[in-house]
DNA sequence: TTGTATGCGTTATCAT
DNA sequence: ATGATAACGCATACAA
């Protein structure tokens, strides 16, 4: 740029106006001797000098624990595109939980090193908020998560939150098979899972209502279906199969094809986090769809009022996801 | 760092040198004063600030044109990982070449503002290249993608490639659908689809076996269904399906059911980018799986010897990809 | 071995 | 309206 700055023969200052400042009080004449002898030169903005003079990088961080899964890689997609609208830039972080207990507390640190001005973080579980909260002390932060207890997160200073609330669509999901009469569940969750919303809701849902046959399978999806096949072989087998999402949904319904029975006659089958996957498959997946534009919306709407330093209320935002029933559900076979 | 350091009564210079220069010549003692005090103050790099000094980012930008879809986030968590073990950071930008001619310029512009150290690209076609390559002189590169026109990209200085050969994959799969007996076949393409290397190979297949009847269609895969089904419904309809990829295989299946017929009697499918969404198909779908996980092995490889700075032969990689011969693909019934 | 001084590219605060 | 100059936080060559 000082290079800008003496070819055009003006100061330093006068070109950054020009080329990064405010429009205001410059002649057009210098305006247009700046500008040529920048575009002459191909000048670019060095970034990474010019936040550091700022003082603010530029940059958001977001906390996600994959980035291979559907949910979110369109999750980091949206984010992406209404982050950049707004002039910034996004970068995530891939913790993986599975890793080490600080795993995230390193995480989010290589983020906060680069200088970040604000941070989305997926919260597994809203339990654990503390080995966030502390060190994002200082960055606007949104919270974003499955877990209906971000509902009540409310109360921290400079942090938001936002709910899809997929305990209330699992109860729901689940609450419908039992009127369909089911009666035996089993719920397939992912490898080394917590105890999350899904599960919670199925239990809930199934106590609530005096069911009692319920068999939890955690695996990655690859084993899904010779272990839901050894299931469905062996004495009482369950009726109705509530999925993490569409692949545990579709490796199941693979199992059950495989040992004979067929769905939704025998067996009825729910995704708790359906999309296109689930909607092609044949019979196509009931489930339940998350609104993930929407919450992504929201949390960049919220991320920037964060930003903006005016100190609002702390919001927290409950998303409500919706029940598809489409054909792999059906009332039971007697 | 000036706190640090004078919380531990050392000058600037020792407390950088102890908390990230090279470990030589200092003084155990004065080494755990200096991160004794950065451990009580809390102390975290500045990255801006040091990549300002060092006058390298330790950034690598990634271009893709999108990362919703099951291929690009793959590559995208995959590179990270690798990326990240070489202690650099991703930053991704997305492009879309629907959005005006130059947009890919503004996006790699976007990247280097941010001095990013090194560059992967996306290339969807060899000739996009001089569109990058100008940009890109002094950035270390490596290019990325399906083009077989990518195999003669050798002679260009500091800039490597990698190819996953899908032509040579298409091609062997269009000729094995032909000596099961198909003659009229369909190419279902995305919506606004440049020629690619599936689309030619499978063209060049069916004109070098003497068979001419094709059908392309372009569409979202939302759509693909019912024109399938109007198509499946009216006159002569094809007998296999070449799909883009799983999804557009899905909803081409979709269709294929809806109009009546069945897979793989009446119709044979075959996804150009096959996955587990396939697997888990019923029936399941052939197609061709891109060794994704070794092509991004190899581009950060190369991405590090052009990040080396040790001039090195321009080395331009071809990977195979592979047939996976499943359910939906079968003789043609008379 | 440790301290001093300077530079990295840009913005921002002043004078002019 | 424009130009000089001091930060910004860190790395490093060189001096002590």
């Amino acid at each position: 740029m000082i290079d800008v700055a003496e070819a055009a023969g003006v100061a330093r200052s006068t070109a950054s106006y020009v080329l990064n400042g405010a429009d205001e009080s410059i002649p057009e004449v210098t305006r247009q001797r700046v500008l040529k002898a920048a575009e002459e030169l191909g000048y670019r903005v060095n970034r990474i000098a010019q936040h550091m003079a700022r003082r603010r990088s530029g940059l958001v961080g977001l906390i996600i624990p994959s980035i291979r899964e559907p949910f979110f890689s369109s999750l980091t997609a949206t984010l992406n595109e209404l982050i950049q609208d707004q002039g910034l830039r996004l970068v995530f972080q891939v913790v993986d939980f599975e890793k080490g207990r600080d795993a995230s507390a390193l995480a989010l640190q290589e983020l906060i090193e680069w200088q970040v001005d604000g941070m989305v973080v997926h919260l597994e579980h809203a339990s654990d908020l503390p080995k966030f909260q502390p060190l994002l002390q200082g960055t606007p932060t949104v919270y974003f998560g499955i877990d209906s207890a971000m509902r009540e997160l409310g109360g921290l200073p400079n942090s938001y939150s936002i709910c899809i609330d997929l305990y209330s669509g699992t109860r729901y999901a689940v609450e419908k098979l039992i009127d369909m009469g089911h009666r035996r569940f089993c719920f397939v969750d992912r490898m080394f899972a917590r105890n999350d919303s899904r599960r919670e809701a199925t239990i809930d849902a199934l106590r609530s209502r005096g069911v009692h046959s319920l068999v939890t399978l955690e695996s990655d999806h690859e084993e899904v279906p010779q272990r839901v096949e050894a299931m469905m072989k062996s004495g009482e087998a369950p009726t109705a199969f509530v999925c993490l999402n569409d692949i545990h949904g579709l490796a199941a319904f693979r199992g059950i094809r495989n040992a004979g029975f067929s769905v939704p006659e025998h067996v009825s089958i729910v995704s708790c986090d359906t999309s296109w996957i689930g909607a092609y498959a044949d019979p196509s997946l009931s489930g339940i769809a998350l609104p993930l534009r929407e919450a992504a919306v929201e949390a960049a709407n919220l991320l920037k009022l964060a930003m903006s330093g005016e100190e609002t209320e702390t919001r927290s935002l409950t998303i409500e996801p919706q029940l598809m029933l489409r054909q792999s559900t059906g009332p039971v076979q007697c």
